[in-house]
DNA sequence: AGCGCACTACGTACGCTGTACGTAACTAGG
DNA sequence: CCTAGTTACGTACAGCGTACGTAGTGCGCT
Protein backbone atom coordinates (compact mmCIF):
# COMPACT_ATOMS: atom_id res chain seq x y z
CA UNK A 1 0.00 0.00 0.00
CA UNK A 2 2.74 2.41 1.12
CA UNK A 3 4.60 1.55 -1.88
CA UNK A 4 8.20 2.63 -3.30
CA UNK A 5 9.40 5.53 -1.42
CA UNK A 6 9.74 7.88 -4.68
CA UNK A 7 12.78 9.53 -5.33
CA UNK A 8 12.23 12.69 -4.73
CA UNK A 9 11.10 12.51 -1.32
CA UNK A 10 12.22 15.33 1.15
CA UNK A 11 14.17 14.42 3.78
CA UNK A 12 12.95 17.35 5.95
CA UNK A 13 9.55 15.08 5.98
CA UNK A 14 10.97 12.30 7.32
CA UNK A 15 11.18 12.16 10.95
CA UNK A 16 14.49 11.75 12.65
CA UNK A 17 13.78 9.00 14.88
CA UNK A 18 10.82 6.57 14.72
CA UNK A 19 10.91 4.79 17.92
CA UNK A 20 11.33 1.39 16.46
CA UNK A 21 14.51 -0.43 16.87
CA UNK A 22 18.07 0.53 18.46
CA UNK A 23 19.18 3.99 19.29
CA UNK A 24 20.19 6.17 16.48
CA UNK A 25 24.31 6.38 17.17
CA UNK A 26 24.19 9.55 15.50
CA UNK A 27 21.54 13.33 15.18
CA UNK A 28 21.41 14.55 11.71
CA UNK A 29 23.47 17.50 13.08
CA UNK A 30 26.46 15.05 13.96
CA UNK A 31 26.28 14.32 9.91
CA UNK A 32 25.98 17.68 9.24
CA UNK A 33 28.84 18.98 11.63
CA UNK A 34 31.01 16.07 9.88
CA UNK A 35 30.41 16.82 6.16
CA UNK A 36 30.84 20.59 7.18
CA UNK A 37 33.88 20.07 8.80
CA UNK A 38 35.68 17.97 5.89
CA UNK A 39 33.83 20.52 3.04
CA UNK A 40 35.87 23.47 5.22
CA UNK A 41 39.06 21.70 5.52
CA UNK A 42 39.39 19.78 2.33
CA UNK A 43 36.74 21.15 -0.47
CA UNK A 44 33.51 19.91 -1.37
CA UNK A 45 35.18 16.85 -3.23
CA UNK A 46 36.52 15.73 -0.53
CA UNK A 47 32.74 15.21 1.11
CA UNK A 48 32.23 11.32 -0.34
CA UNK A 49 30.15 9.06 1.67
CA UNK A 50 32.79 7.03 2.40
CA UNK A 51 34.74 10.19 3.51
CA UNK A 52 31.97 11.22 6.30
CA UNK A 53 31.74 7.68 7.26
CA UNK A 54 34.92 7.66 8.37
CA UNK A 55 34.88 10.74 9.89
CA UNK A 56 31.96 9.80 12.32
CA UNK A 57 33.53 6.43 13.04
CA UNK A 58 30.74 4.25 11.63
CA UNK A 59 31.04 2.17 8.05
CA UNK A 60 30.01 3.79 4.94
CA UNK A 61 26.88 2.12 4.25
CA UNK A 62 25.56 2.92 7.76
CA UNK A 63 24.77 6.67 6.38
CA UNK A 64 22.34 5.47 4.13
CA UNK A 65 19.97 4.90 7.32
CA UNK A 66 20.34 8.42 7.67
CA UNK A 67 20.44 10.30 4.63
CA UNK A 68 18.78 8.35 1.67
CA UNK A 69 20.80 9.91 -0.53
CA UNK A 70 23.42 12.38 -1.53
CA UNK A 71 22.05 15.33 -2.24
CA UNK A 72 19.75 15.03 1.43
CA UNK A 73 23.82 14.70 2.97
CA UNK A 74 24.29 18.12 1.15
CA UNK A 75 20.85 19.62 2.16
CA UNK A 76 21.88 18.78 6.33
CA UNK A 77 25.19 20.27 5.36
CA UNK A 78 23.27 24.13 3.70
CA UNK A 79 20.79 23.73 6.63
CA UNK A 80 23.67 23.62 9.11
CA UNK A 81 25.35 26.69 7.66
CA UNK A 82 21.74 28.24 7.67
CA UNK A 83 22.43 28.40 11.68
CA UNK A 84 25.51 30.49 11.59
CA UNK A 85 22.58 33.36 10.76
CA UNK A 86 22.27 36.02 14.12
CA UNK A 87 18.77 36.31 13.73
CA UNK A 88 18.76 39.92 15.69
CA UNK A 89 15.40 42.34 16.32
CA UNK A 90 14.56 44.11 13.14
CA UNK A 91 15.72 48.22 13.47
CA UNK A 92 12.37 49.30 11.75
CA UNK A 93 14.97 50.48 9.05
CA UNK A 94 14.09 47.96 6.68
CA UNK A 95 16.84 48.52 4.05
CA UNK A 96 19.58 48.43 7.00
CA UNK A 97 18.55 45.30 7.79
CA UNK A 98 18.00 43.49 4.86
CA UNK A 99 21.82 44.60 4.10
CA UNK A 100 23.16 43.52 6.96
CA UNK A 101 21.28 40.01 6.60
CA UNK A 102 22.79 40.04 3.19
CA UNK A 103 26.29 40.88 4.12
CA UNK A 104 25.83 38.18 6.52
CA UNK A 105 25.25 36.10 3.80
CA UNK A 106 28.15 36.99 2.47
CA UNK A 107 30.39 36.20 5.01
CA UNK A 108 28.84 33.11 6.18
CA UNK A 109 29.71 31.68 2.26
CA UNK A 110 33.21 33.21 2.53
CA UNK A 111 33.33 30.55 5.84
CA UNK A 112 32.44 28.13 3.88
CA UNK A 113 33.19 28.72 0.37
CA UNK A 114 31.58 25.89 -0.65
CA UNK A 115 28.39 26.88 -0.08
CA UNK A 116 27.35 28.82 -3.09
CA UNK A 117 28.07 25.60 -5.35
CA UNK A 118 25.66 24.10 -3.32
CA UNK A 119 22.68 26.13 -3.17
CA UNK A 120 21.62 25.49 -6.91
CA UNK A 121 19.47 22.20 -6.75
CA UNK A 122 18.89 22.07 -3.04
CA UNK A 123 15.04 22.24 -2.09
CA UNK A 124 15.47 25.13 0.06
CA UNK A 125 12.90 24.61 2.51
CA UNK A 126 15.18 23.21 5.60
CA UNK A 127 14.00 24.66 9.11
CA UNK A 128 17.03 27.17 8.81
CA UNK A 129 16.08 28.58 5.60
CA UNK A 130 12.31 29.09 6.69
CA UNK A 131 13.54 30.44 9.95
CA UNK A 132 15.72 32.90 7.75
CA UNK A 133 12.83 33.73 5.35
CA UNK A 134 10.45 34.31 8.10
CA UNK A 135 12.95 36.54 9.63
CA UNK A 136 13.60 38.49 6.29
CA UNK A 137 9.91 39.15 6.29
CA UNK A 138 9.85 40.12 9.60
CA UNK A 139 12.71 42.98 8.94
CA UNK A 140 10.39 44.11 5.96
CA UNK A 141 7.51 44.94 8.06
CA UNK A 142 7.55 48.64 8.03
CA UNK A 143 7.56 48.02 4.12
CA UNK A 144 3.97 48.91 2.59
CA UNK A 145 3.96 45.95 0.17
CA UNK A 146 2.05 43.00 -0.06
CA UNK A 147 3.31 39.33 0.84
CA UNK A 148 3.79 38.18 -2.89
CA UNK A 149 6.28 41.63 -3.49
CA UNK A 150 8.41 40.59 -0.55
CA UNK A 151 9.03 37.52 -0.82
CA UNK A 152 9.87 38.71 -4.39
CA UNK A 153 12.92 40.95 -2.91
CA UNK A 154 13.83 38.56 -0.63
CA UNK A 155 14.24 36.19 -3.72
CA UNK A 156 15.93 38.82 -5.78
CA UNK A 157 18.08 39.69 -3.38
CA UNK A 158 19.34 36.54 -2.43
CA UNK A 159 19.96 35.32 -6.00
CA UNK A 160 22.39 38.30 -5.91
CA UNK A 161 23.98 38.11 -2.79
CA UNK A 162 24.62 34.29 -4.27
CA UNK A 163 25.49 35.02 -7.60
CA UNK A 164 27.94 37.52 -6.45
CA UNK A 165 29.46 35.71 -3.82
CA UNK A 166 29.78 32.56 -5.63
CA UNK A 167 32.37 34.69 -8.36
CA UNK A 168 34.27 36.59 -5.74
CA UNK A 169 34.92 32.65 -4.62
CA UNK A 170 35.87 31.47 -8.14
CA UNK A 171 37.75 34.38 -8.50
CA UNK A 172 39.58 33.96 -5.27
CA UNK A 173 40.15 30.19 -5.97
CA UNK A 174 41.46 30.88 -9.28
CA UNK A 175 44.45 32.99 -8.48
CA UNK A 176 45.10 30.70 -5.12
CA UNK A 177 45.51 27.53 -7.17
CA UNK A 178 47.98 29.91 -9.38
CA UNK A 179 51.32 28.68 -9.55
CA UNK A 180 52.15 32.67 -10.83
CA UNK A 181 51.88 35.89 -8.56
CA UNK A 182 48.72 37.50 -9.12
CA UNK A 183 50.44 40.40 -11.60
CA UNK A 184 52.14 37.22 -13.88
CA UNK A 185 48.76 35.96 -13.90
CA UNK A 186 46.56 39.20 -14.64
CA UNK A 187 49.26 39.60 -17.56
CA UNK A 188 48.32 36.00 -18.99
CA UNK A 189 44.58 37.17 -18.71
CA UNK A 190 45.03 40.29 -20.09
CA UNK A 191 47.53 39.12 -23.34
CA UNK A 192 44.71 36.85 -24.14
CA UNK A 193 41.43 39.49 -23.72
CA UNK A 194 44.41 41.99 -25.62
CA UNK A 195 45.05 39.25 -28.42
CA UNK A 196 40.90 39.05 -28.77
CA UNK A 197 40.14 42.95 -28.45
CA UNK A 198 42.99 43.61 -31.03
CA UNK A 199 41.26 41.63 -33.61
CA UNK A 200 38.74 44.68 -33.40
CA UNK A 201 35.98 42.85 -32.96
CA UNK A 202 35.02 44.20 -29.98
CA UNK A 203 35.36 47.66 -29.74
CA UNK A 204 32.90 48.71 -26.31
CA UNK A 205 34.79 45.62 -24.81
CA UNK A 206 38.09 47.14 -25.48
CA UNK A 207 36.98 50.50 -24.21
CA UNK A 208 35.36 48.78 -20.99
CA UNK A 209 38.92 47.35 -20.13
CA UNK A 210 41.04 50.92 -21.02
CA UNK A 211 38.43 52.62 -19.12
CA UNK A 212 39.07 50.52 -15.73
CA UNK A 213 42.29 50.82 -13.57
CA UNK A 214 43.78 49.24 -10.67
CA UNK A 215 42.08 46.39 -8.60
CA UNK A 216 38.12 46.08 -8.69
CA UNK A 217 37.18 46.47 -5.38
CA UNK A 218 34.79 43.12 -5.10
CA UNK A 219 33.07 44.50 -2.30
CA UNK A 220 32.54 47.82 -3.02
CA UNK A 221 30.80 46.46 -6.66
CA UNK A 222 28.87 44.29 -4.34
CA UNK A 223 27.10 46.54 -2.12
CA UNK A 224 26.16 48.46 -5.31
CA UNK A 225 24.32 45.84 -6.92
CA UNK A 226 22.40 45.51 -3.27
CA UNK A 227 22.06 49.22 -2.98
CA UNK A 228 20.57 48.78 -7.14
CA UNK A 229 17.41 45.91 -5.82
CA UNK A 230 16.77 47.31 -2.81
CA UNK A 231 16.40 50.65 -4.69
CA UNK A 232 14.11 49.21 -6.78
CA UNK A 233 11.72 48.20 -4.01
CA UNK A 234 12.17 51.40 -2.23
CA UNK A 235 8.46 53.21 -2.55
CA UNK A 236 10.64 56.51 -1.63
CA UNK A 237 13.35 56.34 -4.29
CA UNK A 238 11.48 56.20 -7.17
CA UNK B 1 62.41 25.80 -19.64
CA UNK B 2 58.29 25.51 -20.56
CA UNK B 3 57.74 23.65 -17.66
CA UNK B 4 55.06 21.73 -16.47
CA UNK B 5 51.83 23.58 -17.96
CA UNK B 6 50.29 24.48 -14.88
CA UNK B 7 46.57 23.51 -14.18
CA UNK B 8 44.01 27.03 -14.63
CA UNK B 9 45.62 27.14 -18.49
CA UNK B 10 42.51 28.87 -20.31
CA UNK B 11 41.87 26.34 -22.81
CA UNK B 12 40.96 29.19 -24.98
CA UNK B 13 44.05 30.55 -25.12
CA UNK B 14 45.46 27.29 -26.56
CA UNK B 15 45.77 27.16 -30.85
CA UNK B 16 43.25 24.89 -32.15
CA UNK B 17 46.00 23.31 -34.32
CA UNK B 18 49.77 23.44 -33.93
CA UNK B 19 50.42 22.69 -37.61
CA UNK B 20 52.97 19.47 -36.29
CA UNK B 21 52.05 15.76 -36.16
CA UNK B 22 49.06 14.13 -38.14
CA UNK B 23 46.00 16.81 -39.18
CA UNK B 24 43.14 15.80 -35.93
CA UNK B 25 39.81 14.23 -36.97
CA UNK B 26 38.00 16.76 -34.71
CA UNK B 27 37.33 20.52 -34.51
CA UNK B 28 36.10 21.92 -31.26
CA UNK B 29 32.85 22.65 -32.83
CA UNK B 30 32.33 18.81 -33.35
CA UNK B 31 33.52 17.70 -29.86
CA UNK B 32 30.88 20.74 -28.39
CA UNK B 33 28.55 19.34 -30.65
CA UNK B 34 28.42 15.92 -29.87
CA UNK B 35 28.72 16.86 -26.05
CA UNK B 36 25.91 19.16 -26.23
CA UNK B 37 23.75 16.32 -27.80
CA UNK B 38 24.22 14.16 -25.22
CA UNK B 39 23.91 16.45 -22.64
CA UNK B 40 20.53 17.69 -24.35
CA UNK B 41 19.36 13.76 -24.60
CA UNK B 42 20.55 12.48 -21.64
CA UNK B 43 21.29 15.03 -19.18
CA UNK B 44 24.49 16.64 -18.31
CA UNK B 45 25.38 13.42 -16.21
CA UNK B 46 25.28 11.67 -19.50
CA UNK B 47 28.22 13.52 -19.97
CA UNK B 48 31.04 11.39 -19.55
CA UNK B 49 34.32 11.35 -21.70
CA UNK B 50 33.98 7.94 -22.38
CA UNK B 51 30.56 9.18 -23.91
CA UNK B 52 31.64 11.77 -25.90
CA UNK B 53 34.03 10.29 -27.04
CA UNK B 54 31.60 6.81 -28.50
CA UNK B 55 29.55 10.08 -29.65
CA UNK B 56 32.68 10.54 -31.90
CA UNK B 57 33.83 7.50 -32.61
CA UNK B 58 36.98 7.68 -31.11
CA UNK B 59 39.19 6.15 -28.19
CA UNK B 60 38.18 7.68 -25.11
CA UNK B 61 41.77 9.00 -24.25
CA UNK B 62 41.71 10.69 -27.84
CA UNK B 63 39.94 13.45 -26.60
CA UNK B 64 42.35 14.23 -23.68
CA UNK B 65 44.74 15.65 -27.03
CA UNK B 66 41.55 18.24 -27.33
CA UNK B 67 40.11 18.97 -23.76
CA UNK B 68 42.99 18.55 -21.52
CA UNK B 69 40.30 18.21 -18.84
CA UNK B 70 36.59 17.88 -18.35
CA UNK B 71 35.93 21.19 -17.44
CA UNK B 72 37.19 22.74 -20.12
CA UNK B 73 35.01 20.33 -22.41
CA UNK B 74 32.19 22.07 -20.00
CA UNK B 75 33.60 25.32 -21.29
CA UNK B 76 33.11 24.19 -24.71
CA UNK B 77 29.32 23.56 -24.04
CA UNK B 78 28.85 27.06 -22.94
CA UNK B 79 30.36 28.65 -25.63
CA UNK B 80 28.29 26.44 -28.24
CA UNK B 81 25.34 27.41 -26.49
CA UNK B 82 26.03 31.18 -26.85
CA UNK B 83 26.31 31.05 -30.47
CA UNK B 84 22.15 30.09 -30.19
CA UNK B 85 21.85 33.94 -29.13
CA UNK B 86 20.89 35.89 -32.42
CA UNK B 87 22.69 38.75 -32.44
CA UNK B 88 20.32 41.84 -34.12
CA UNK B 89 20.84 45.50 -34.64
CA UNK B 90 20.09 47.68 -31.58
CA UNK B 91 16.85 49.31 -31.68
CA UNK B 92 17.69 52.29 -29.76
CA UNK B 93 15.37 51.43 -26.90
CA UNK B 94 18.35 49.82 -24.67
CA UNK B 95 15.75 49.01 -22.28
CA UNK B 96 14.00 46.69 -24.70
CA UNK B 97 16.67 45.24 -26.39
CA UNK B 98 18.26 44.23 -22.73
CA UNK B 99 15.17 43.19 -22.24
CA UNK B 100 14.89 40.35 -25.04
CA UNK B 101 18.65 39.57 -24.79
CA UNK B 102 17.36 38.37 -21.49
CA UNK B 103 14.06 36.27 -22.98
CA UNK B 104 16.42 34.90 -25.41
CA UNK B 105 19.15 33.67 -22.53
CA UNK B 106 16.71 32.58 -20.81
CA UNK B 107 14.26 30.58 -23.88
CA UNK B 108 18.07 29.28 -24.85
CA UNK B 109 18.38 27.70 -21.19
CA UNK B 110 15.02 26.17 -20.92
CA UNK B 111 16.24 24.65 -24.52
CA UNK B 112 19.20 23.26 -22.72
CA UNK B 113 18.35 22.93 -19.19
CA UNK B 114 21.83 21.75 -18.22
CA UNK B 115 23.31 25.39 -18.92
CA UNK B 116 22.44 27.14 -15.80
CA UNK B 117 24.21 23.96 -13.89
CA UNK B 118 27.48 24.56 -15.94
CA UNK B 119 27.02 28.75 -15.74
CA UNK B 120 29.28 28.72 -12.13
CA UNK B 121 32.47 28.06 -11.92
CA UNK B 122 33.23 28.67 -15.97
CA UNK B 123 35.84 30.73 -17.02
CA UNK B 124 33.54 33.16 -18.83
CA UNK B 125 35.45 34.84 -21.39
CA UNK B 126 34.68 32.66 -24.31
CA UNK B 127 34.71 33.70 -27.54
CA UNK B 128 30.83 33.53 -27.83
CA UNK B 129 30.57 35.04 -24.54
CA UNK B 130 32.64 38.14 -25.34
CA UNK B 131 30.41 38.57 -28.71
CA UNK B 132 27.32 38.64 -26.53
CA UNK B 133 28.69 41.26 -23.71
CA UNK B 134 29.78 43.29 -26.81
CA UNK B 135 26.43 42.98 -27.92
CA UNK B 136 25.13 43.99 -24.76
CA UNK B 137 27.37 46.88 -24.53
CA UNK B 138 26.34 47.83 -28.20
CA UNK B 139 22.65 48.02 -27.20
CA UNK B 140 23.72 50.07 -24.15
CA UNK B 141 24.99 52.55 -25.84
CA UNK B 142 22.13 55.11 -25.83
CA UNK B 143 22.56 54.91 -21.84
CA UNK B 144 24.33 57.61 -20.36
CA UNK B 145 26.66 55.89 -18.03
CA UNK B 146 30.60 55.41 -17.53
CA UNK B 147 31.29 51.39 -18.97
CA UNK B 148 31.84 50.67 -15.18
CA UNK B 149 28.41 51.22 -14.29
CA UNK B 150 27.56 49.39 -17.82
CA UNK B 151 29.27 46.46 -16.88
CA UNK B 152 27.46 46.22 -13.49
CA UNK B 153 24.28 46.47 -14.97
CA UNK B 154 25.19 43.43 -17.81
CA UNK B 155 26.55 41.17 -15.04
CA UNK B 156 23.98 42.03 -12.41
CA UNK B 157 21.04 41.29 -15.27
CA UNK B 158 22.89 38.26 -16.29
CA UNK B 159 22.92 36.75 -12.85
CA UNK B 160 19.64 37.19 -12.27
CA UNK B 161 18.41 35.43 -15.34
CA UNK B 162 20.64 32.57 -14.76
CA UNK B 163 19.39 32.49 -10.99
CA UNK B 164 15.41 32.75 -12.04
CA UNK B 165 15.71 30.32 -14.98
CA UNK B 166 17.82 27.73 -13.19
CA UNK B 167 14.78 28.03 -10.38
CA UNK B 168 12.48 27.08 -13.32
CA UNK B 169 14.40 24.97 -14.08
CA UNK B 170 14.95 22.81 -10.95
CA UNK B 171 11.30 23.25 -10.18
CA UNK B 172 10.01 22.14 -13.72
CA UNK B 173 12.30 18.87 -13.60
CA UNK B 174 10.96 18.29 -9.68
CA UNK B 175 7.67 17.89 -10.93
CA UNK B 176 8.67 16.01 -13.99
CA UNK B 177 10.28 13.46 -11.88
CA UNK B 178 7.29 12.69 -9.44
CA UNK B 179 5.74 9.72 -10.04
CA UNK B 180 2.45 11.60 -8.59
CA UNK B 181 0.08 14.05 -10.31
CA UNK B 182 1.16 17.70 -9.67
CA UNK B 183 -1.81 18.39 -7.31
CA UNK B 184 -0.88 15.49 -5.03
CA UNK B 185 2.57 16.98 -5.18
CA UNK B 186 1.84 20.81 -4.08
CA UNK B 187 -0.71 18.74 -1.31
CA UNK B 188 2.42 16.80 -0.12
CA UNK B 189 4.53 19.86 -0.14
CA UNK B 190 1.60 21.87 1.51
CA UNK B 191 1.23 19.20 3.98
CA UNK B 192 4.85 19.50 4.78
CA UNK B 193 4.92 23.20 5.06
CA UNK B 194 1.79 23.30 6.84
CA UNK B 195 3.29 21.07 9.61
CA UNK B 196 6.30 23.78 10.25
CA UNK B 197 3.66 26.93 9.65
CA UNK B 198 1.48 25.33 12.25
CA UNK B 199 3.99 25.17 14.99
CA UNK B 200 3.37 28.94 14.85
CA UNK B 201 7.20 29.31 14.23
CA UNK B 202 6.60 31.29 11.19
CA UNK B 203 3.73 34.02 11.30
CA UNK B 204 4.91 35.85 8.39
CA UNK B 205 5.02 32.80 6.31
CA UNK B 206 2.26 31.60 6.96
CA UNK B 207 0.63 35.00 5.81
CA UNK B 208 2.86 34.80 2.74
CA UNK B 209 1.61 31.24 1.76
CA UNK B 210 -2.44 31.88 3.05
CA UNK B 211 -2.01 34.98 0.12
CA UNK B 212 -0.93 33.10 -2.52
CA UNK B 213 -3.72 31.42 -4.39
CA UNK B 214 -3.29 29.24 -7.99
CA UNK B 215 0.22 28.33 -9.27
CA UNK B 216 2.59 30.98 -9.90
CA UNK B 217 3.04 32.90 -12.94
CA UNK B 218 6.75 32.23 -13.68
CA UNK B 219 7.51 33.99 -16.67
CA UNK B 220 5.48 37.29 -15.17
CA UNK B 221 7.91 36.60 -12.48
CA UNK B 222 11.26 36.71 -13.93
CA UNK B 223 10.13 39.61 -16.02
CA UNK B 224 9.22 41.65 -12.87
CA UNK B 225 12.29 41.18 -11.51
CA UNK B 226 13.94 42.25 -15.04
CA UNK B 227 11.94 45.55 -14.93
CA UNK B 228 13.04 46.24 -11.57
CA UNK B 229 16.60 45.56 -12.31
CA UNK B 230 16.57 47.92 -15.23
CA UNK B 231 14.75 50.28 -13.24
CA UNK B 232 17.50 50.70 -10.55
CA UNK B 233 19.68 51.91 -13.59
CA UNK B 234 16.78 53.63 -15.41
CA UNK B 235 17.81 57.68 -15.12
CA UNK B 236 14.77 58.30 -16.32
CA UNK B 237 12.95 56.39 -13.81
CA UNK B 238 14.18 57.39 -10.43
C1' DA C 1 5.47 -11.14 29.14
C1' DG C 2 6.97 -12.12 25.03
C1' DC C 3 6.59 -12.28 20.12
C1' DG C 4 7.54 -10.09 15.80
C1' DC C 5 8.81 -6.52 13.07
C1' DA C 6 10.93 -2.33 11.98
C1' DC C 7 14.99 -0.50 12.51
C1' DT C 8 20.29 -0.05 12.86
C1' DA C 9 24.75 -1.54 11.34
C1' DC C 10 27.92 -2.81 7.84
C1' DG C 11 30.68 -5.89 4.47
C1' DT C 12 30.78 -7.00 -0.24
C1' DA C 13 30.23 -6.01 -4.90
C1' DC C 14 28.96 -3.61 -9.30
C1' DG C 15 29.21 -0.32 -12.67
C1' DC C 16 30.72 3.91 -13.37
C1' DT C 17 33.87 7.99 -13.24
C1' DG C 18 38.26 11.05 -14.55
C1' DT C 19 42.65 10.51 -16.08
C1' DA C 20 48.01 9.04 -15.72
C1' DC C 21 50.95 6.50 -18.52
C1' DG C 22 53.01 3.97 -22.32
C1' DT C 23 53.22 2.86 -27.17
C1' DA C 24 52.60 3.15 -32.13
C1' DA C 25 51.64 5.83 -36.23
C1' DC C 26 52.10 10.07 -38.61
C1' DT C 27 53.50 14.66 -40.53
C1' DA C 28 55.50 19.29 -40.93
C1' DG C 29 59.74 22.24 -40.15
C1' DG C 30 64.78 22.55 -40.19
C1' DC D 1 65.44 13.40 -45.29
C1' DC D 2 65.29 13.25 -40.54
C1' DT D 3 63.45 13.96 -36.25
C1' DA D 4 60.72 16.26 -32.90
C1' DG D 5 56.16 17.07 -31.70
C1' DT D 6 51.62 15.58 -32.37
C1' DT D 7 47.60 12.38 -32.72
C1' DA D 8 45.48 8.07 -31.46
C1' DC D 9 44.20 4.82 -28.12
C1' DG D 10 44.50 0.56 -24.93
C1' DT D 11 45.36 -0.49 -20.26
C1' DA D 12 45.13 0.44 -15.52
C1' DC D 13 44.13 2.69 -11.11
C1' DA D 14 41.94 4.94 -7.49
C1' DG D 15 37.84 6.56 -6.21
C1' DC D 16 32.86 7.26 -6.47
C1' DG D 17 27.50 6.34 -5.28
C1' DT D 18 24.83 2.84 -3.85
C1' DA D 19 22.03 -1.99 -4.39
C1' DC D 20 21.79 -5.92 -1.77
C1' DG D 21 22.16 -9.32 1.87
C1' DT D 22 22.82 -10.50 6.62
C1' DA D 23 23.09 -10.02 11.54
C1' DG D 24 21.77 -7.91 15.69
C1' DT D 25 18.67 -4.88 18.58
C1' DG D 26 14.82 -3.02 21.13
C1' DC D 27 9.94 -0.80 20.76
C1' DG D 28 5.03 -1.64 20.29
C1' DC D 29 1.26 -4.79 20.27
C1' DT D 30 -1.10 -8.61 21.63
Amino acid sequence: MAGRAAVPEVIWARPERTGRGPRPAYTRADIAAAAVRIADAEGLDGVSMRRVAAELGCGTMSLYNYVPRKEDLYELMIDAIGAEHVIQEPSGDWRADMLRNAMETRAIMHRHTWVPRLMSGVYGFSPNSLRYLEHCLECLEPLDLPYATKTELVALLNGVVTTYTSNEIATAERTRSMPWSEEEENAVRIAYLGSQVATGAYPRLAAAFMEQSGPIDLEGVFRRALERVLDAFDPERR
